[in-house]
RNA sequence: GCGCCCAUAGCUCAGCGGAUAGAGCAACUGCCUUCUAAGCAGUGGGUCGGAGGUUCGAGUCCUCCUGGGCGCGCCA
């Protein structure tokens, strides 16, 4: 079923093309209206239009009105009336909108496409900390908007297991025979400071660290022992840490750069013998030492230069032979075009990484090896602390995500403990019900801030205003629905198939918004602006509210009302449900 | 130097070229003997950083300027 958006624009284009005669450039211009008094949609297409046929907008719209009428074979349309100079304005039939709002919330089926999502992407040996937040978040939610689109979704969780690191670790560890021992993630933490730290001064231990990476990635038998225990002990803090954020990314999805490692001599070499020295677009030449790949534009200008203006090449091997993250990058694009026959690549960053990104797609579509796949960098800018720079410890460390989950839920958890405290307020939940909502409401405040901002500013992490209960917030939005399912328990049986009246403009303004939920996604998707998503269901939380208040669900009027009532109740606990859900968010039923 | 991002109410932020620029917080005023007051209704608050331009129409697009963030050869 097409939104209601998409069929008045098939409608007015249609229209549009028996008035011009011709289909070239037309445009069908709908948008819902800011002010209800203008109706449900607006058509501006009549205004442009106009000058290129050099005629009057509001008759040139009026006429439009009429061929939209008499094309409206399925009911559509109430009205379509001429207002201002020249925009039309749409009202749309009561039995299509009811119509609209049948199976509303339920998955799309569409022909999907195979789609690679790469984010979180943490570091091996490092607790996660906030800056892997935004990139965990915002791609869990990118995955399942995909999913419920009817796309098949590959995520990749690119973990950095195979770097220069790893030489310092396995190189402390070794030296010092530690080996059989259990080390845990705290354990590594400090492990590699004093690793680091010993480096620094020590040039034997330096050089021993270089030779580990090289035995490492040569497969040496204890070398490779001691990364692998200390991956698996890494992972299994990550685990947790997807557990409590509610992200459905997994242990399956991982696929660190040490997969791709047999790959990477391969690339390098392809690159060098198809793209040789004076190659153009591409070409691949060594300079002191160094694979380096420089892209140039259709003049043969270099396409990127650096802070010297000269050209700015995408390093693939160093001069040492070991390769780098855009050779990774290079092989991982590979692999999930060829292996996992994927038709379009998503990839989940910090926008720092972005010049990095425009140079590893340009290479790897020089190389012929997109094939006919969506290249799309989504980037997202830092959070940061009250100071309005990157959010740190009052030490200056990074803030471990633990903790800072940790200290959301226990600020959610004091906010219920505070409600139950209240007699006015008191629901006597059980202690397992205070954790459980304290969690939900802790953990989907933290996402919902993130996710209600416009993915390219930078952001300030704020406990107080995300878990504010007033405003654009999660538990604003798991409240709404918690009263919904209140009364859906007081209702007893809930009606079968019952018929919606809507008479009162309550009633009609939460059902036309109800209806426009695919339509948002639609948007959505077009630039990932997920905070669109978060807009729209902040809007139906607030149309329920006004609903609540002035339409008695159970003490409707007439039967009819009341079974009307209960169905538009339902059908907003499931777009609010589903809503949160695509965001990554539980709703409780109780709060 | 080149490139990317940002600048909107006191604060934090929305705003796909369309009608009077919107929320929340903070301030003030009402509403719990009626389905969860973590709510609702209302009041005040704006040279959309500046200057040009494109357009029937610009917070939105283009150019320049100012101020801030970030990136730019062997980290990822």
């Amino acid at each position: 079923m097409a939104t209601l958006a998409g069929r008045l624009e098939a409608l007015t284009l249609r229209a549009l093309e028996q008035i011009v005669g011709d289909s070239e450039g037309l445009s069908a211009q709908i948008a819902p209206t800011r002010d209800e008094k203008h109706g449900d949609y607006q058509c501006n297409a009549a205004l442009g239009l106009a000058r290129r046929l050099g005629r009057n907008p509001r008759e040139l719209s009026g006429e439009l009105a009429q061929a939209m009428l008499a094309l409206d074979e399925t009911g559509l349309l109430r009205t379509a009336e001429v207002a201002g100079p020249g925009f039309l304005n749409l009202r749309v039939r009561e039995e299509a909108l009811k119509a609209a709002l049948k199976g509303i919330g339920d998955p799309v089926r569409s022909a999907g496409r195979r789609v690679v999502v790469d984010y979180s992407s943490p570091n091996i040996a490092k607790q996660m900390h906030v800056g892997h937040l935004r990139s965990s978040i915002i791609g869990d939610a990118i995955c399942r908007i995909l999913e419920h689109l009817g796309h098949e979704v590959k995520r990749q969780n690119h973990v950095g297991d195979w770097g220069t690191q790893f030489g310092l670790l396995c190189a402390w560890l070794l030296d010092r025979g530690v080996e059989d021992s259990r080390v845990d993630l705290g354990d590594l933490e400090a492990l590699y400071r004093e690793a680091q730290a010993l480096a620094e001064r020590d040039e034997a231990f330096r050089e021993r660290s270089r030779e580990r990476v090289v035995a490492l990635h040569q497969g040496d038998q204890p070398t490779r022992e001691t990364w692998r225990r200390i991956v698996g002990t890494s992972l299994e803090h990550i685990g947790e840490v997807y557990e409590r954020l509610g992200l459905s990314l997994t242990l399956a999805d991982t696929r660190g750069e040490s997969f791709y490692n047999p790959m990477l001599a391969g690339v390098v070499e392809e690159l060098q013998v198809r793209f040789p020295a004076g190659s153009r677009p591409m070409e691949v030449v060594e300079d002191q030492g160094a694979v380096c790949v420089f892209l140039y534009d259709e003049e043969g200008q270099p396409r990127f230069k650096n802070a010297q203006g000269e050209p700015q090449p995408l390093l693939v091997r160093k001069s040492d032979g070991a390769f780098l993250y855009p050779t990774t990058d290079l092989a991982a694009l590979r692999y999930r075009v060829r292996d996992l026959e994927a038709d379009w690549l998503i990839y989940v960053t910090d926008s720092r990484q972005a010049l990095h990104f425009q140079m590893f797609f340009q290479t790897a579509r020089e190389a012929g090896w997109v094939g006919e796949s969506l290249l799309e960098h989504v980037t997202f800018g830092t959070v940061l602390g009250p100071d309005g720079k990157p959010l740190k410890t009052r030490s200056g460390e990074n803030v471990k995500l633990a903790e800072l989950l940790g200290e959301a839920v226990e600020r959610a958890d004091r906010l219920v403990e505070d409600n139950e405290s209240d007699p006015a307020r008191k629901r006597g939940f059980s202690a397992d019900e205070k954790r459980d909502i304290a969690e939900a409401v802790g953990i989907g405040a933290v996402k919902y801030a993130d996710l209600s901002q416009n993915r390219s500013s930078d952001y300030v992490f704020s406990f107080d205003r995300m878990l504010a209960m007033e405003g654009n917030t999660a538990p604003y939005l798991m409240y709404a629905y918690a009263r919904i399912r209140s009364i859906q328990r007081r209702a007893g049986e809930l009606p079968h198939e019952p018929a919606l009246t809507l008479e009162e403009a309550h009633e009609r303004r939460l059902a036309m918004h109800l209806a426009r939920l695919d339509e948002t996604l639609d948007q959505v998707v077009s630039g990932w602006r997920l905070n669109l998503l978060c807009e729209y269901l902040y809007g139906l939380a607030g149309l329920f509210m006004k609903f609540y208040e002035n339409c008695p669900v159970l003490g409707a009027p007439t039967p009819e009302q009341r079974a009307s009532r209960l169905d538009l109740c339902e059908k907003a606990a499931r777009v609010l449900k589903v809503g949160l859900e695509l965001l990554g968010i539980r709703v409780v039923e109780r709060m």
